[in-house]
RNA sequence: GCCAACGUAGCUCAGUCGGUAGAGCAACUGAUUCGUAAUCAGUAGGUCGGCGGUUCGAUUCCGCCCGUUGGCUCCA
């Protein structure tokens, strides 16, 4: 048992870490087969694994609760003890409990600690609360599997998960916060906005993109692709296959074949599906001999690949098997290095920035102990990623030897609306790939020499960026996004040629409107725009048809009076770009 | 893949302690032309995820398969 590392002072932290004792006491009171492990504090709450065959209900979840409410009324102190490893390892033996036993057998140094509350002991290097009765408020979540020390090849405890908070008031307003995310859901508001689907007759993890969602993809694209050309890149189109020797060149098979799809056999060659755009790139770049001249050679592509995730892992938009990366390749010459990563650092936070993500957290990984490549260009390529976050201010972790054998790397992690963190841009140094394909360009001195070739993605895969997308705004879009920006509702008939009209002029502007004229009340088609989340509806009645004008209502904002329509116009373009 | 839960109409869900199913919304039809979050009435819609077993009889019980969801990274 212990407390995440430098948090063993947090209060919390602290009754969370005991909250996890009590579980486990009443787990063993109530089941005494069920064999302790391990049972740490994490993010959130806490959670206890036990070795019990059987497994564990939501009933029983209950019935632990009730135990729980019961150790934490008998008020029992928590006493530490430090006690030499051979006493601690009878201890455990003559209780059978065998998982302690292989944890002490772990730990340095001839002492370890239990702690004890009634007739339970862990084993534990603590703090904890003085009683159990300082718990205030705390909740059983749910039980799961989970692999004895994350490996498969163990027995499979049960795991179950808890939380703990300082009052009842903090546990609800948690509850409460779990509950909004859930209505954020991207897989639920998919579904209510009609953006997309995962149609489990198409496979796992496909994705299928409805009109709307389809609609935002590509002006996704769009504002990428403007972007993109204007900082210099060129676009390329490349296959979903290719041949098993071009996987074997670019060491794929050797080291990626597990994530790729079975190959298929035509005509007596072997194809793969691409996991990766890189080596079609590649093989663009080395068409024809490239001088320094021209580099850097930037090629970028929406380029789709597949890759086989274990069915278990799949989730929604945000873990798929077949997704499109907004991927691109650098090609460059020592000296341009440092200026295509400031350039490459620049372009990603103008980019994430426009879409409402504005905080950033970097991981700038380091070359491994086993890696390929010269260490002067690792040194060259770290300084370059270390420079560019510290140009641009990003507060940043060094993960030091985390990078890939191939080169050093930096992740951008973003915040979104709820506080959560994902990971989607990668900025990554290649050495592995230029020697494989043995490209090269020819120097000012008529050598030929080896270019420094960085991948990089910035949305990384569209499908999970939309996703995440959805639940950052909760699929409220802001106009420039919004599939439909404005729709118009007529009151009767009576309106309907004049709303077809104002219809075709915002068509015209260029938004993406659209008419409402059933024969319903007034009443049921804004709630329904509403609940589709369009940003502006668009009344007309009598009044605004005799008056030329439009009565403007906003998603969050309500009724604004009416306007006429190019004052709307003007309006909208406001908030489209 | 592994552990667990779940799979009933397009959607959300109820139900059957074994005698082949029901609601709301959506759809369709009709009436209503009604000014800022749900007008009323009617109609239609299901091999109860698939296959097999037990049974006179299975959507219900059992087994297998498929799929979905949560977890399997947090190391006393």
């Amino acid at each position: 048992m212990v407390c995440r590392a430098g948090h063993e002072n947090d209060p919390v932290e602290k009754m969370r870490h005991s909250c996890a004792h009590v579980m486990a006491d009443a787990v063993q009171r109530l089941y005494p087969k069920a064999k302790i492990t391990i049972g740490p504090v994490i993010e959130d709450g806490f959670f206890y694994d036990f070795d019990y065959p059987a497994g564990f209900t939501p009933e029983d979840l209950k019935k632990i609760e009730a135990e729980m409410e019961k150790i934490v009324k008998e008020n029992l102190p928590f006493e530490r003890k430090e006690i030499g490893k051979k006493e601690a390892l009878e201890f455990f033996k003559k209780l059978g409990e065998n998982y302690k036993l292989e944890i002490i057998n772990g730990i340095e140094g001839d002492k370890v600690t239990f702690y004890t509350h009634g007739k339970f002991t862990d084993l534990c290097k603590g703090p904890h609360v003085a009683k159990t009765g300082d718990i205030k408020a705390f909740k059983l979540l749910k039980v799961s599997g989970a692999y004895w020390r994350g490996d498969e090849k163990n027995p499979m405890l049960q795991r179950i998960y808890g939380t703990a908070f300082a009052s009842q008031t903090d546990l609800d307003a948690y509850l409460k916060q779990l509950e909004e995310a859930e209505k954020r859901d991207h897989r639920k508001l998919g579904q209510e906005l009609d953006l997309f689907e995962i149609n489990p007759d198409i496979g796992s993890g496909l994705v299928l993109w409805h009109p709307k969602g389809a609609t935002m993809r590509q002006i996704i694209e769009d504002f990428l692709k403007r972007e993109l050309t204007a900082a210099g890149y060129s676009w390329v189109n490349t296959p979903h296959v290719g041949r098993a020797s071009l996987w074997e060149t670019s060491g794929h098979l050797e080291f990626f074949k597990e994530n790729m799809y079975a190959p298929m056999e035509v005509e007596g060659q072997t194809y793969y599906l691409k996991p990766m755009n890189c080596p079609f790139h590649i093989e663009i770049y080395r068409s024809r001999r490239r001088s320094y001249r021209e580099l850097p050679v930037r090629l970028a592509e929406f380029g789709t690949v597949y890759r086989f995730e274990r069915s278990g892992v799949l989730h929604g938009l945000t873990r798929v098997r077949g997704f499109t990366q907004d991927d691109a390749h650098i090609f460059c010459t020592p000296d341009q290095v440092e200026t295509e990563i400031n350039n490459c650092m620049e372009l990603v936070l103008k980019i994430l920035r426009a879409f409402g993500l504005t905080e950033f957290k970097a991981f700038v990984a380091t070359k491994p102990a086993k890696a390929v490549g010269r260490d002067a260009d690792w040194e060259k390529a770290t300084k370059a990623l270390k420079g560019a976050v510290e140009l641009h201010k990003i507060p940043y972790e060094i993960d030091e030897g985390g990078g890939a054998f191939y080169g050093p790397k930096i992740d951008l992690r973003i915040k979104d609306a709820l506080g959560r963190f994902w990971q989607l841009s990668t900025i990554q140094f290649d050495f592995n790939l230029p020697e494989r394909f043995q490209i090269g360009y020819q120097a000012a001195t008529g050598e030929f020499e080896r270019p420094f070739m960085v991948h990089r993605a910035l949305l990384g895969s569209i499908e999970r960026f939309f996703g995440i997308l959805i639940e950052h705004y909760a699929g409220a879009f802001p106009v420039w996004l919004a599939p439909t920006q404005a729709i118009l509702l007529t009151i009767s008939d009576e309106q309907s040629e004049y709303a077809q009209k104002v219809l075709e002029s915002l068509r015209r502007e260029g938004f993406r409107a659209s008419l409402d004229d059933r024969n319903e009340k007034l009443g049921l088609k804004i709630r329904e725009a509403q609940l589709k989340k369009i940003p502006y509806m668009l009344v007309i009645g009598k009044k605004e048809m005799q008056e030329e004008k439009i009565a403007v209502r906003s998603r969050q904002g309500g009724d604004l009076g009416a306007m006429g329509l190019e004052k709307f116009i003007e309006r909208l373009k406001g908030e489209r770009q």
